[in-house]
DNA sequence: CTGATACTTAAGCGGTTACTTGACTGTTGA
DNA sequence: TCAACAGTCAAGTAACCGCTTAAGTATCAG
């Protein structure tokens, strides 16, 4: 049963490894079979094959096979679980930010302006 | 000039555990000392400074002490290398659709969809 | 000075990852 | 039929990861 708590966990994990960027950076501009995947890569088929199944199983490609060939695809989704996160993170930044901006032009002009409460001490 | 390509692998990585999108998640929300940051982490305290180090190391955090006290807080620009990144493949598929549905326009109507070309034989 | 606080360092350990080689299966073209 | 091709499976290995415990080092309060 696939986890879709942890694909986030997944997918940056797969988009962590240089092989497997470049792999989605060549899939996105079309599909490629297996061998023309690996084509341009320094490393055995096995270990390509071994990539492709990282990336297939937290959703950023598919493949299917016809005959003997096998071609792969990305999965547009599979980035956009990722870009979301990233996304909601900046979006929360800027919110703070929002509110840190108020703060000071409410409350007195040039204070310590790394006083960020620490919470009443354990 | 810093190796981006290199500290893109870095800030997937950072970014692939669940305990450091934690940690940088309410970092975001304003700077904690370590032990804070630690505090509702179920994990010894060497193990959050060894997520913190992880953290540093890709520019997604910054840190400086005062006394015995280490305070933490987010880099913005760290994400926006990860951001980034995703951002220009979500970019280059877009046009790869633009080209397709081209395509698919001047040439005839309903053909095979997933027929994209796969180069010239090996 | 003394003890508590807030990290910091070092060593070690089990699990995972990124590869390798070698053997194998299914498909295709001559 | 049969050789080449495209991919797959299995096993092994070296390096890396996330975590632990144990033993430090500064700082601060009294």
């Amino acid at each position: 049963m696939p986890n879709y708590e942890g694909s986030l966990d997944a997918v940056f994990q797969a988009l962590a490894d240089p092989t497997r960027r470049d792999m989605v950076e060549r899939l996105i501009r079309g599909p490629l079979s297996v061998s023309k995947l690996a084509q341009p890569l320094e490393m055995s088929l096995p270990a390509v094959m071994q990539h492709l199944q990282v990336l297939e199983a937290c959703g950023l490609v598919r493949s299917e096979k016809a005959g003997r060939v096998r071609t792969c695809h990305i999965e547009p989704a599979g980035l956009r679980t990722a870009e979301g996160w990233i996304g909601r993170q900046r979006t929360e930044w800027e919110h703070r930010l929002d509110r840190l901006g108020e703060h000071l032009s409410e409350e007195r002009g040039p204070s310590g302006q790394g006083s960020a409460e620490q919470g009443s001490t354990s």
